[in-house]
DNA sequence: ATTCCGATTGCCT
DNA sequence: GGCAATCGGAATG
């Protein structure tokens, strides 16, 4: 094989990338009202869609692949479960703000918040398809040891992405967080639910979204045990 | 005041 | 597969 063709068909490739991520980054961001649904649409809907975290040549540009809702009153396993507190009080503010918090004393997990002002719903991010800022993404994650490992699980992802607790209780816009429609520039995703993963309470609800096939979700849907022969 | 436990991760055997 | 790390909220005394 000859060099010149190899760096070719290299270059050309970087160049399609590139545009891709101009593309991204030129798209508006979701309105508010996608927010304003309750956490189950949202959760849905939001499995495939990009979150850019920075701005200009620092951003980091990922798709969704998993997510988890977490209801209200309704829901045991959510943190709202017992009512307005001084935690959890970003999910009750208006759809579109961000509730971020420390979870077992070492990592952050990132929500954002579902529904009118006073629902106490939320969307967990949980895995993201790196697409740029591939350099800050593998300095944040030094453990992990491939590229599906960057930010396969809610604390890698706000890990890998730089989200720390500043941004607790602010809007989406304010946060400088961007989430984007990425139809017409990745392919689509066929979205799957599982059960949550990691809870005691409600467990058996099958609130977790995730893109079927996807090798960045934090664990593989579990092949279906087969009847044992006889 | 004390104890328990969790929307997790990474290292150890 | 087991388990420690480490903080804050909630339950218990």
């Amino acid at each position: 094989m000859e060099k010149g063709s190899a760096k070719s068909r290299e270059q050309n490739a970087s160049q399609v990338e590139y545009s891709l991520i101009e593309a991204i980054l030129k798209r508006s961001p979701l309105p508010e009202s996608f927010f304003l649904k309750d956490a189950l649409t949202v959760a849905r809907q939001l499995v495939g869609k990009g979150l850019i975290v920075g701005t200009g040549k620092q951003s980091i540009v990922t798709e969704i692949v998993e997510v988890e809702a977490y209801l209200g009153v309704a829901d045991p396993a959510s943190h709202s479960h017992r009512g307005l507190s001084s935690r959890n009080w970003p999910m009750f503010e208006a759809g579109g703000t961000c509730y971020i918090y420390l979870s077992y004393g070492i990592h952050y997990c990132m929500n954002v918040s579902t529904g009118e002002k006073g629902v106490g719903e939320a969307v967990l991010f949980r895995a993201a398809r790196p697409i740029s800022g591939i350099e800050q993404i593998v300095e944040r994650r030094k453990s992990a040891k491939n590229v599906y490992e960057w930010l396969n699980g809610p604390g890698k992802l706000t890990a890998g992405l730089g989200v720390g607790p500043s941004k607790n209780g602010q809007t989406f816009f304010e946060t400088g967080f961007r989430l984007v429609d990425l139809s017409g520039l990745v392919p689509p995703v066929e979205v799957v639910t599982t059960a949550r993963i990691g809870i005691t309470k409600a467990a058996e609800k099958p609130w977790r979204f995730l893109a079927r096939h996807s090798p960045y979700v934090s664990r593989a849907i579990p092949a279906r045990k087969l009847p044992t022969q006889v």
